[in-house]
DNA sequence: CACCAGGCAAGTA
DNA sequence: TACTTGCATGGT
């Protein structure tokens, strides 16, 4: 079996188990965005929480949260950990966003995606599965995102994904799926979901809806 | 009690 | 380049 017949058979065991997920949960692509710095190494329950208290502070949008002190801040996304840490993060982004596309998400989702990405990165607190889940889950880019649940999932299925780079897997998938937004949109969602449910760190592999294949460690 | 969760940057060898 | 460490809350 290769590679892209595994990628494929994947992706079609966990549709049909999943059905369709239609990520990511936030109402504008600012708040996806915001969600995706606070969701770093944390559990979504606990961003859930975050954001709502950032929605009842009336400070869920880019031009508040500037204005905001980063105390204030950093007491409502408390329930998220790292909270001083992402404090810092979110602000970097929202400056960024203020400072070049005067707090408009859609203006800077007008640039091509790849020269795009590259700014994002020199964001200190965006890194490569932060910035491309910005840009597929807010902005409706085509890019393939890449997380530890991918790694552990397919490395436990037979691809050893664990000790390859970020763009190596990245690449492996944009090369073998069609390049399109919905797919790599639901595959993702499918990878966490079977994550959560099936493959955690502490293995849960009974139900698991990828029994056929080969399963190691 | 220990361990984990939809990472990242900075430091060290 | 390839490790190691700090960051922090809430759930199992």
């Amino acid at each position: 079996m290769t590679h892209a017949q595994q990628l494929i058979s994947v992706y079609r065991q966990l549709d049909r188990h999943f059905g369709p997920l239609n990520w990511w949960p936030g109402e504008t692509p600012f708040e996806v965005a915001v969600g995706a710095i606070l969701t770093q190494n944390t559990s979504w329950k606990n961003v859930e929480t975050a954001i709502s208290r950032l929605k009842n502070a009336d400070l869920l949008t880019p031009q508040a949260l500037q204005n905001a002190k980063e105390q204030e801040v950093a007491l409502l996304i408390r329930p998220s950990g790292y909270y001083n840490l992402k404090t810092k993060r979110v602000k970097n982004f929202v400056g960024f966003l203020m400072d070049t596309y005067n707090g408009s998400m859609s203006r800077m989702f007008q640039e091509d995606m790849w020269p795009l990405r590259r700014n994002l990165l020199e964001i200190k607190g965006i890194g490569e599965e932060t910035a491309d889940s910005i840009l597929l889950y807010a902005g409706n880019k085509p890019i393939f995102v890449v997380d530890a649940y991918t790694r552990r999932i397919f490395t436990r299925h037979g691809i050893p994904m664990d000790t390859w780079k970020y763009g190596e897997i990245q690449t492996l998938f944009m090369q073998y799926l069609p390049e399109e937004v919905g797919v790599y949109n639901q595959y993702h969602a499918l990878i966490v979901n079977a994550g959560k449910h099936y493959c955690r760190k502490i293995p849960v592999c009974e139900r698991c809806p990828l029994q056929d294949m080969k399963r190691r460690q």
